[in-house]
RNA sequence: UCCUUCUUAGCUCAGUUGGUUAGAGCACCUGACUGUUAAUCAGGGGGUCCUUGGUUCAAGCCCAAGAGAAGGAGCCA
């Protein structure tokens, strides 16, 4: 009977022949056996397979190589071994494919993070690799559970759009015409109305326009898709592809919006927790390992469960922006002229005054509110006084920002205002009809699911935490 | 895009003031070992010193340009 290694550890029975089918870690020949660790990803652990030398074909033995995918039959025994309660007595191995072990590329040792990135198409052969993709889909199954739960509706915004008005940043065009000589119109551009669509296209950088729509029709809608940035960051949290969870719903506040993203931010943080507790743990001891060799004034305080625990224990800290700035000119940074950009009411908060606030002051998540009205989007409500929109950012620590989200303006008259000024007021004509047949209140947020993979992981990178990372210069695989 | 650092064996890295045949650990191969835990011990093979150009009697090392990577910043999720 075959039997996935997940199954043998949660129900071991030592009476029945199984059969196992999965990839070698790694193999360790003695005088009369020889042992091999066996995975086939269905959980952290390996399963001891062991193979008496004595009655098995040596060209067989040869061909159990690192990386090599066989399948074992055999019955479960207990292990004489310190380290495992049981093993396999292997009866027949079937060499399934075979991989030449001076030429495999992962060998049964410490890699770096930067060699298996340019090896993505077998790192989730790894320990760490498997762990992080069995937990980031667990969140992304979180995620789905949470907001049926919630009674929104999974809502699929397009993926290519004709309107480049979002205003979040550099796009991907999408196009149909010859790279080489493409028609020229008489302004002696390139002619769009030739292009597939019969005009310029681009890839999404949010769903968000149109789960509005989708909100001011069944009231609570999510996006949960592929979102794309052509800006040219260099970080170790963006990605020109990555994956956003955009909720909207109508009759919510920003006070309601700021509940909500509290609530779905402990909810699939506590799911990860429930369900991924070997992996975690595996990627804890990680974690302190890592967290030991740097520096004293670097080290983490918590480790990584802790950190896990205690956001999901915690009431994430509201302030307003004009709070925050209070408190960074209050603050003996300010004092002692270690923040490198100036503070002063109006500012977009730097990286700095984020984790200071975060990291220092509250050391806990914190949600901003209330920014001023010039360095937020077009579409976020503004406040009676004139000055701020109903804008709210929720900051992690490590991560900075996870959350970022808005009331909506849903005065047409003001909304239209804001995008007279823009110039698209033309290109978003059904986006502001929404506000001409009965408007309503409404609220939504975006949170990038990569950090919040990062931030559960515990891991330092972007890359690490997405099967086929794509960056500036990187799209291989 | 800007700043800093880096690129030497399959991997991780050392390589002194520019000097003769470029090293180590791990991995791999061979052998030894009565059940191992990243097994251990002994031996062996393995190099486009990122690329191009320059300085020099002589360049892995110095200079210039380029490519790529890492971290930080900006943009943001």
């Amino acid at each position: 009977m075959k039997k996935y290694i997940k199954e043998i550890f949660a129900q071991p029975s030592l009476t029945e022949e199984i059969i196992v089918e999965g990839w070698v870690r790694s193999k360790r020949e003695s005088a009369q056996v020889v042992f091999v660790m066996l995975n086939d990803g269905s959980c952290l652990k390996n399963l001891q397979i062991v193979l008496s030398l004595e009655n098995t074909d040596e060209n067989i033995i040869k061909r159990i190589a690192t990386g090599a995918c066989i399948a074992a039959k055999g019955t479960l025994v207990a292990s004489q071994g310190k380290e495992q309660a049981f093993e396999m007595q292997a009866n027949t191995i079937d060499i399934l494919g075979e991989a030449d072990a001076e030429k495999y590329p992962l060998q049964p040792k410490a890699h770096s993070m930067e060699y298996l990135r340019d090896i993505a198409h077998l790192r989730s052969r790894t320990q760490t690799f498997g762990a992080i993709f069995r937990i980031r889909h667990s969140l992304g199954f979180a995620v789905h559970q949470f907001f049926h739960q919630e009674g929104f509706f999974y809502w699929h915004s397009p993926i290519i759009t004709a309107s480049d008005a979002e205003g979040a940043g550099e796009m991907f065009r999408v196009s149909t015409l010859p790279a080489e000589n493409p028609p020229m119109n008489e302004e002696k551009k390139v002619n769009f109305k030739e292009d597939f669509f019969g005009r310029e296209a681009h890839l999404t950088v949010s769903g968000q326009l149109e789960a509005e729509l989708g909100a001011l029709g069944l009231g609570k809608v999510y996006t949960f898709g592929p979102t794309f940035r052509a800006e040219n960051s260099n970080t170790t949290r963006h990605l020109a592809e990555f994956w956003m969870i955009e909720p909207e719903m109508a009759f919510f506040d920003i006070k309601d919006n700021m509940d909500l993203a509290e609530k779905f931010l402990k909810y699939v943080i506590q799911f990860a927790l429930d369900n991924n507790a070997e992996d975690l743990a595996f990627l804890n001891e990680r974690f302190e390992k890592e967290n030991k060799a740097k520096k004293k004034e670097e080290q983490a305080e918590m480790n990584l469960l802790e950190k896990l625990n205690f956001v999901v224990a915690q009431e994430f800290e509201r302030i307003s922006y004009t709070e925050a700035i209070d408190i960074l000119l209050n603050s003996n940074y300010h004092k002692k002229k270690k923040f490198n950009f100036e503070v002063k009411w109006g500012i977009d908060l730097q990286s700095e005054h984020e984790r200071y606030l975060v990291e220092k002051h509250f050391k806990k998540p914190v949600i901003i509110s209330d920014y001023p009205k010039e360095i937020k989007a077009f579409y976020m409500k503004q406040n009676e006084d004139g000055k701020t929109v109903r804008a709210m950012d929720i900051l992690f620590p490590g991560i900075g920002e996870v959350v970022g989200g808005s009331q909506r303006e849903e005065n047409y008259e003001k909304l239209k205002e804001r995008t007279d000024a823009m110039g698209i007021t033309e290109q978003l004509w059904w986006y502001l009809e929404t506000r001409q047949f009965g408007t309503a209140y409404h609220s939504g947020f975006g949170a990038g699911f990569e950090r919040l993979v990062l931030f559960v992981t515990g891991m330092g990178n972007i890359r690490d935490v997405i099967p086929f990372p794509r960056t500036p210069k990187n799209a291989e695989f």
